[in-house]
DNA sequence: GCGAACATACTGCCGGGTATGTTGTCAATC
DNA sequence: GATTGACAACATACCCGGCAGTATGTTCGC
């Protein structure tokens, strides 16, 4: 009866178990999450999740790693997209944002992978998967904060001394949904899509951009010279 | 050796505790905090923290009442000042992000405890502690959405379309410091207020209000009017 | 000599990890 | 085209360490 459930390509089955994982991971954390929680979560048993990864903190680092995924690619084309830089951060800022919805549970599992950096991994494999983990992190950043850095030199936005700090100030804005969002049966894409601006408009207003007085920017078509740069 | 340490009023050793486990639950999380290390980290053991409380949770609960306690008495000035709503505004959000900073342990703690009512609370009595603290944040959070709605309604600040985001994105920016502040050797007084400082300009720049072109708000001297409202 | 303020010793269970069984599938061989 | 065996994809059973909670000392101050 469960054999031969055909038309099911065989990383689907690594799919479901990585959604299962970060639901279960984002409802209760890291340490309260069992491994037989996540695969009750499936209607399985621990074989299943073990056969995939060889322990707990990979699976975590799987869920981590397809949550940094997510991000990028979400802000991917406002990034490249070419633009004026507040135009830029908007696209960028708005691809955050929906990905903070969409994708929550995976977003909240990668938040919680970024602060578990406290006290020691034990595993050198483990702290470098950490590291690598860090260092995409500060890559993604640095996106943000490069085209910050550009508007503010062009003048269009407007910062404040310690830069890092109005950074993280619009960072932490822009990550809020994660914390206050959750799918109700009645919200529609277009309600969706109001809430996300409104996020992105205080967070731009913090900046000194004016949304709400200037055209909200829309993805340029990508040219074929785009769409080959991506990230090397 | 250890008996007869004078001097220490009893209350000082409940207040190390508890300082000792809000350290704890931040390194590493609630789950993932045993008694034995909160113990360990005041060089004592499990006898100590169960005679002062019955349970894990209970213990967790007083770190997240302390953590409440904090934020109320850092932003009380702020809300009781007779001034206009931007001005007060300015006073809580500069007293909310000082004791981000000041009590980051606690205030981190305090997070995670609102974050921790995803899925059923075993006992009732842990259901309705959990109630309680609900009701508190909440009020918490009246206060600054009553002070934004009054200076809306002025005109002073800008708000957007559901309100309610408009208050989580400025939150949740006053928030940030516990994610990335960490106290340094070289970190003086007039250094912590300047990141502070630069906080608080871009969340109410975000409500539209430009601190770098005003004067920043001080604290009147309360009369004894004032000294007596608190809340009641 | 009684109770507060702990420390020490012990129990029971939960959960990560492992070792081993079971089932379906596919490929090669006869 | 039936047989076999090898392997993937799990399930089941078990082991054991860590930790919440408890029960029982121990020491000091009054």
């Amino acid at each position: 009866m469960t054999a031969n459930q055909n038309a099911e390509p065989q990383t689907d089955r690594l799919e479901e178990l990585l959604i299962a994982a970060a639901q279960c991971f984002q409802a209760r954390g890291y340490a309260a999450t069992s491994i037989d929680a996540v695969a009750r979560h499936m209607g399985a048993t621990k074989g299943r999740v073990y056969h995939y990864f060889p322990s707990k903190m990979d699976l975590f680092n799987a869920v981590r790693e397809r949550g940094m995924q997510i991000v990028f690619e979400a802000t991917e084309a406002g990034y490249c997209a070419n633009l004026a830089a507040a135009d830029r951060l908007t696209l960028m800022a708005l691809g955050h944002v929906g990905a903070m919805m969409r994708h929550r549970a995976f977003m909240q599992v990668h938040r919680e992978g970024l602060q578990m950096h406290r006290f020691g991994n034990a595993t050198p494999e483990q702290h470098d998967a950490m590291a690598r983990h860090i260092r995409q992190r500060d890559a993604y950043e640095r996106r943000f904060r490069d085209v910050v850095r550009l508007g503010a030199d062009n003048g269009v936005l407007r910062v404040g001394e310690p830069f890092a700090i109005t950074i993280q100030s619009f960072m932490s804005a822009l990550h809020s949904p994660v914390t206050w969002y959750s799918e109700r049966a009645d919200d529609t894409p277009e309600k969706l899509e109001q809430l996300a601006r409104e996020v992105v408009r205080f967070a731009m207003l913090g900046l000194g951009v004016d949304l709400a007085a200037r055209r909200w920017p829309e993805i340029p078509p990508l040219t074929d010279a785009l769409t080959d740069e991506g990230t090397p």
